[in-house]
RNA sequence: GCCGGUGUGGCGGAAUGGCAGACGCACAUGACUCAAAAUCAUGCGGGAAACCGUGUGGGUUCAAGUCCCACCACCGGUACCA
């Protein structure tokens, strides 16, 4: 009875098939329920990667526990199938990009029925499907609606010999990803998102998620909130004023002159007598791209405004106002006040042009020599007012000061800058609006979506950096849905983005074409309860895709401010060079090779073994034989059952233990040390020479998770009822975990010189006369004097002698 | 630079402040075999030993891989955000 697992995995996955196995009702709601979720695949060409299983066994082994456990659970999947690399294969190979997706999808779904998920096929969603992207435009419309969607000019990265618009991740270090080109900014009308509206939400409502610290975190810094204060410096001799943000108004008395960028409207207003090279600069600002900006150009430049002073307005001291490109234009107010003592940049800017250095906050060495921006232990000086004070009350004070005033406010800002929502691609979602010479821009009527992708052969780039619909004359040209005059339809289509910042909601309920989702299920369904993912997708995809809930409750369209309750994220699967599995790197691992060799439950099995859940961890071909074989060990137990149904007496306390190991180990996801835990059992059992009925059903479920076919194969040879899939989960007794007779290690001085074995309830009388009568310990501790003992019950004790 | 993460045998990795190296890979020896593979069994950080060993240097503690301070290296994110 040799291990098949070609022949196991077969029969076992065609069984869950025919009998419907993980077909969720999602109108059940007599039971608790469960809602798993990993991001759906991008079906590209490649085929599936060995690091799609991983995240998909995770939440799958989390999924078949809680139907174990009782839970109602939706663990559905479904494709992000719009996006550039099946255009640009499409463009390569001549092959329409719907024709491309579908043959992805076909080979993606195969590959991923082979390794077993306990996925609700029946809930597929494409978000190329006309009848789901009608929702996603239908969102749009509504964002639209509610002022959330707006078009401006915003300069798009356009690579000059390919001839096309690229999305920033498709430029790499200032060129484009594909032919290397030079990539340059090109100014373009684009619709884009007010995420920055719900900026303050998208930051603080992280306090009710269960996400991973490190996600939090990185969101936190991404959305970048600071706290600080706009500040009125008046243009002396002008009505003008100048508007600084700061997050230190403490530092004002230390203000020796000010930036403003170069692209900063006030320019035009100001009698600037060197005007000329003003203009000058502006121009080689101007000039430079983003890359350019920031990358290269670490050295301050800049240009002092003569003629022009403005005011302190707290000493009236008169002081510079210079035009630099270290200062943003599109944070903040686009000006700053430099403190050159108390900020690193300002110091620089100082340093390389000779501005006065003032110190207003003591605690630093010469501020001339050394930029001192501690805010914790300083003290004011030089600050009138405020001399004496702590920076923190130094800040509160004068933003009062500033507020009576009329001067300046507390402000909050907010890295994090609208969503560039349009692309000038064709394999995207129609943008359902249509422009009016005399009506402006203006919506589809709702009940016409969705607005179809218009089929055609010539989806090729332009050559002008204009979507490849606008080639398509009688589709743009249309008419005005409010006058009925001429029109013409938005060329550019959404973002792969957008398709995937709602797929969760659709799952609920994924043939409704009354709404996006059933309102009553979503109101049981969601939040998702556990989503697991990329970090790659921390900044973009998570962030999105709660914003567009956050817009959704707020519009009544979903129950939640927040789309999911619990955010992991899976460590990569490395090569086994150590380095990122890639095709040009040559260290690419497929996974229907593996499924071949070993089967699907080895896959599974080893993905979850090769290192800690969260962690990378590189892959290995000779590792995995250790999987394969402690399967085949496990399928060689049925050559050792014994027919009783209960736990043998001197087994008890190894199954109760094991049971809450895997248990708690799973829910912690970690699952190397579940395997390992089983992998002992294993071991233990084989010595022992055999295993009951009783044990053998017990450590089948555990492990069914993990390796669904095996176990289930070997459960039914064994006549157990059932499958092990309806099975209830293993539960343990927290008393019986613990073994009657303890070993207890003894230490000496710090050094382990013995141990001693003791019943559990041992007291530390009884424990100390053990020690003291033991030979190895005796060594040590005869004619010593003895300064210290202490007994940790049950783990250590220690003797300290002099 | 800043923000995260990670440094433990030949390798992947285990260890609520309490026996460092669980579990697995590789390797070695033995059994089986004409032989090899597979399988099974045993061993496997260094050192003859005392002892020494978790990136480096300090510290706290009866006890530190784990806590504190100061560093170093690698990986990921971010890029002058005032």
């Amino acid at each position: 009875m040799a291990y098949n697992h070609k022949e196991i995995e077969e029969k076992w996955q065609k069984y869950w098939e025919e009998h419907k196995a993980f077909k969720t009702d999602a109108h059940d709601f007599s039971k608790p329920k469960f809602y798993g979720l990993i991001e759906f695949p991008y079906p590209s060409g490649n085929g599936l990667h060995v690091g799609h299983p991983k995240s998909n066994t995770a939440i799958d082994i989390i999924s078949r526990k809680r139907r174990m456990e009782g839970y109602n659970v939706l663990y559905p999947i479904g494709w992000d199938a719009f996006g550039l690399p099946t255009e640009n294969y499409a463009i390569a190979n001549k092959v329409h990009p719907a024709e491309v997706t579908k043959k992805n999808v076909d080979r993606f779904r195969t590959q991923l029925k082979k390794i077993g998920f306990s996925f609700d096929w029946d809930r597929e969603v494409n978000t190329t499907d006309p009848s789901y992207y009608k929702w996603t435009q239908w969102i749009f419309i509504q964002l639209y609606k509610k002022g959330l969607a707006y078009k401006a000019e915003i300069p798009i990265n356009f690579c000059t010999s390919c001839k096309v618009g690229l999305a920033n991740e498709e430029v790499v270090n200032g060129v484009c990803e594909r032919c290397g080109g030079e990539v340059i900014q090109k100014v373009k009308s684009q619709w884009m998102l007010k995420i920055t509206e719900y900026a303050e939400r998208l930051y603080d409502d992280l306090d009710q998620t269960d996400f991973i610290e490190r996600v939090k975190i990185q969101q936190r810094n991404w959305i970048g909130k600071s706290k600080g204060a706009e500040v009125d410096f008046k243009i002396a001799g002008t009505d003008e004023k100048l508007t600084v943000y700061t997050t230190r108004p403490d530092t004002l008395f230390g203000a020796t002159y000010m930036v403003i960028s170069p692209e900063h409207k006030i320019l035009e207003k100001l009698d600037i007598q060197n005007r000329d090279e003003v203009v000058a600069y502006q121009k080689e600002a101007a000039k430079k791209s983003e890359f350019e900006r920031t990358e290269l150009n670490k050295e301050k430049t800049g240009v002092m405004l003569k003629g022009v002073m403005a005011v302190n307005p707290v000493n009236d001291e008169e002081i510079p106002i210079w035009i630099s490109d270290y200062v943003l234009a599109s944070y903040g107010t686009g000006a700053i006040m430099a403190v050159p003592a108390h900020d690193e940049r300002d110091w620089d800017f100082a340093k390389k042009f000779d501005m006065p250095i003032i110190e207003v906050v003591a605690g630093g060495r010469d501020v001339n020599e050394e930029v001192y921006t501690d805010v914790n232990d300083g003290i004011m000086v030089n600050s009138g007012f405020l001399n004496g004070m702590k920076v923190k009350e130094a800040i509160a004070a004068i933003t009062k000061f500033l507020e009576e005033k009329g001067i300046g406010h507390a402000k909050t800002n907010f890295k994090l800058r609208d969503w560039v929502f349009s692309r000038q691609r064709y394999w995207g979602e129609p943008i359902p609006m249509v422009y009016c010479e005399k009506c402006g821009w203006q919506p589809l009527p709702e009940e016409s979506l969705p607005l179809k992708l218009p089929f055609t052969e010539s989806y090729e780039p332009t050559d002008n950096g204009e979507s490849p619909l606008s080639k398509l004359t009688d589709w743009v040209k249309t008419t005005c849905p409010k006058c009925g005059g001429p029109g013409t339809r938005e060329t550019d289509t959404m973002p792969n983005w957008a398709g995937s910042s709602w797929y969760f909601i659709r799952y609920v309920d994924p043939h409704n074409d009354k709404c996006i989702a059933d309102p009553e299920l979503l109101k049981h369904w969601m939040p998702v309860d556990w989503y697991n993912g990329g970090m790659e997708h921390t900044t973009l995809h998570l962030l999105y895709s709660r914003f567009w809930h956050k817009f959704l409750y707020d519009i009544g369209a979903v129950p939640t401010s927040e789309p999911y309750q619990k955010r992991t994220s899976h460590g990569m699967i490395l090569g086994s060079n150590g380095e990122k599995m890639s095709k040009s790197r040559g260290n690419v691992v497929n996974p229907d090779e593996i499924i071949d060799e070993y089967g699907a439950d080895t896959l599974r099995m080893y993905e979850m073994f090769m290192g800690a859940f969260d962690q990378e961890a590189p892959w290995s071909t000779e590792s995995i034989r250790g999987c394969y074989k402690f399967i085949e060990r496990v399928y060689r137990l049925l050559e050792n059952v014994t027919p009783e149904e209960d736990y043998s007496k001197d087994f008890e306390s190894t199954m109760h233990k094991m049971i809450k190991k895997v248990s708690e180990d799973y829910e912690k996801m970690k699952f190397n040390t579940a395997i390992a835990t089983m992998m002992s059992f294993v071991n233990d059992v084989n010595k022992k020479g055999s295993i009951t009925r009783g044990e053998m059903k017990t450590f089948l479920t555990l492990l069914n998770p993990v390796s669904p076919h095996i176990t289930e194969e070997m459960w039914d040879q064994l006549k157990f009822e059932g499958r092990v899939y309806e099975q209830t989960w293993p539960t343990y007794d927290e008393a019986k975990t613990i073994d009657s007779e303890i070993e207890i290690p003894v230490q000496v001085n710090g050094k382990l010189r013995g141990k001693v074995v003791a019943n559990k309830d041992a007291s530390k009388e009884e424990v100390e006369s053990l020690v003291k009568a033991n030979d190895d310990i005796k060594r040590f501790i005869d004619g010593k004097e003895i300064v210290k003992e202490i007994y940790i019950p049950g783990r250590m004790y220690t003797i300290v002698i002099k």
